[in-house]
DNA sequence: CACATTAGATACGATTGAGTTCACTACGGC
DNA sequence: GCCGTAGTGAACTCAATCGTATCTAATGTG
C-alpha cells in the first residue's frame, strides 16, 4: 500500500486518496510487477487493481481493455538511463554498460519486458514495445562503444556487427534465467574478460580480413 | 486432432478412442503446447483436455492437479538427441552441436521449457526440472566438445569453462526471441565464427596464462 | 461372446475474473 | 464554502474454469 502524500501544511489532516499523476504511476508499476510475476496470460484488471491498491473502475475509466493498459504501462515505465560510458578502455566502458544493463534487466521491470518478449505471435505488438524500449538502446549503445573502440585501435572493425552486439545482453539474461534471477559481478567481470573481449579486441595475429578466421579453424 | 488408429484388420471399423499409451502422449504433448502457448499461468485442465481431444475426467483420473500433470509431461516429453558429434573439426562440431540445439530450444517444448525456467519463484521446481532435462545435457556436450578440442589442440584450456559452455544456447536463444521464433543457418554460422571461436581457439599469440588476457585489454 | 476397465461427453456447484453500474465521498480549483 | 470531477468500494451479470460425479459406450482380454 503506498504511502499517502503528507496533507496541507497546517491542515493537519493527511489526504487519503490518491489523483491524477500519483494514481497513474501506482497503476504503471502494479501492471509491470503483475506481467513480472504470470506474464500476459496471468495478468488480470483485478490484480493489477489490487496490486495498485485501486479499483477496477479506475482502471476502466483510462483504459478500454488490458492491452491498452498495458501498451501504456510499457510505454511510461522508467527504464534506468543508457549513457555511453567512458572510462577510457573498451574493457572497462563494456563492463560498467554491463553492470548497468544487468540492473534493468534483472529488475520486475526487466522481467515484466522480457515476458513480452518471449510471448506466442498474438502478443506481437507488446513484444515489439518492449525490443524498441528496453533492447534496441542498448544494443546500439554496444555497438557505439565498440565502434568508438575500433577508432581508438583497441576493436577489430570486423567485430562491430549486430550480432555481437547482443552477446553481452544475451549472456546475461541466460544467467539470470539460469540462476533464479541472481548475476553476480565476478559473472560480469567473466562475460566481459573471457568472452566479449576475446571476440571484439585487435589481435596480435590480426590480419584484416575475416575470411581468414574460418582457414584457422579449418 | 489426433488421427485414430486404423481398426482391426479385417474389422472395416476404425476405433474411435485412444487408450493407454497413446492417450497419454497426446496429453503430454497437449501440455507442452499449451505451455508453450500461454506458460505456466495461463496454463488449464480444460485448454490441455481440449487440445488432447480427451475430457477432464480422463486428466483427472490420473493426476490430482495441474502441477502434477505438468512435472511428468516435462519428465516425459520427448527431446531430440543429445549426441557428442565428431565431424574431425571443432568447428565444424560447435556447428552441428548448435544447430540441433536450435530444432530444440526453437520447438514448441523447447518454448514451454524456457517458460518454466523463466517463471516466478513460486515455479522454482518446474524450472529445476526443465533445467536438468533441457540444459545440462546439453551444456555438457559443450564442454566435453570443446575438452576434446583441447586434446586435439584446436582449443585454448582455459576456455573450457561452464560460462563459455553457455555461450552457444544463450546466444541462440536471444536470437529466437529478438526474431519471433526464428533463426536461420547463416545466423548459426556467425555465432560459431565470429563468437565462438574466436574465445575458444587456440591463438598464434597465446601465451599459457589467462591473466595475461587483462593485462592486455587493461 | 462376455466382462471389466477405461474413455469421452455432459452436467453440476463453486470460484474467479471481465466489464459495468451506482452511491458515496475525497479532492482541487474557484 | 461550493461545485464539479475523480476515486473508492461494492454489487451485479455473464463467461470461463475447477474439480467432481454420472452415464454411455468403446476397447482389450480371456
Amino acid at each position: 500500500m503506498p504511502a499517502p502524500p503528507p496533507g496541507e501544511p497546517g491542515q493537519g489532516s493527511p489526504a487519503t486518496r490518491r489523483r491524477g499523476e500519483g494514481l497513474l504511476r501506482a497503476i504503471y508499476t502494479a501492471t509491470i510487477d503483475q506481467l513480472a510475476a504470470c506474464g500476459y496470460s496471468g495478468l488480470t484488471m483485478e490484480g493489477v487493481a489490487a496490486s495498485a491498491g485501486t479499483g477496477k473502475a479506475s482502471l476502466y475509466r483510462r483504459w478500454a481493455s488490458k492491452d491498452d493498459l498495458i501498451i501504456e504501462a510499457v510505454n511510461h515505465v522508467l527504464l534506468g538511463a543508457a549513457d555511453l560510458p567512458d572510462t577510457g578502455s573498451v574493457r572497462d566502458d563494456l563492463l560498467d554498460l554491463l553492470r548497468r544493463t544487468t540492473e534493468v534487466v534483472a529488475s520486475p521491470t526487466g522481467c515484466a519486458f522480457y515476458a513480452l518478449m518471449r510471448g506466442n505471435p498474438s502478443e506481437r505488438d507488446f513484444a515489439m514495445l518492449a525490443k524498441k524500449r528496453l533492447m534496441q538502446p542498448r544494443h546500439a549503445l554496444v555497438l557505439e562503444l565498440l565502434q568508438r573502440g575500433v577508432e581508438r585501435g583497441e576493436v577489430r572493425p570486423e567485430a562491430v556487427t549486430p550480432l555481437i552486439g547482443h552477446v553481452g545482453i544475451a549472456m546475461v539474461s541466460h544467467l539470470i534465467m539460469l540462476n533464479d534471477g541472481q548475476v553476480t559481478p565476478d559473472d560480469l567481470v567473466l562475460i566481459v574478460d573471457d568472452i566479449l573481449m576475446p571476440i571484439v579486441r585487435v589481435r596480435d595475429d590480426q590480419p584484416s580480413k575475416s575470411s581468414t578466421t574460418r582457414s584457422l579453424s579449418g
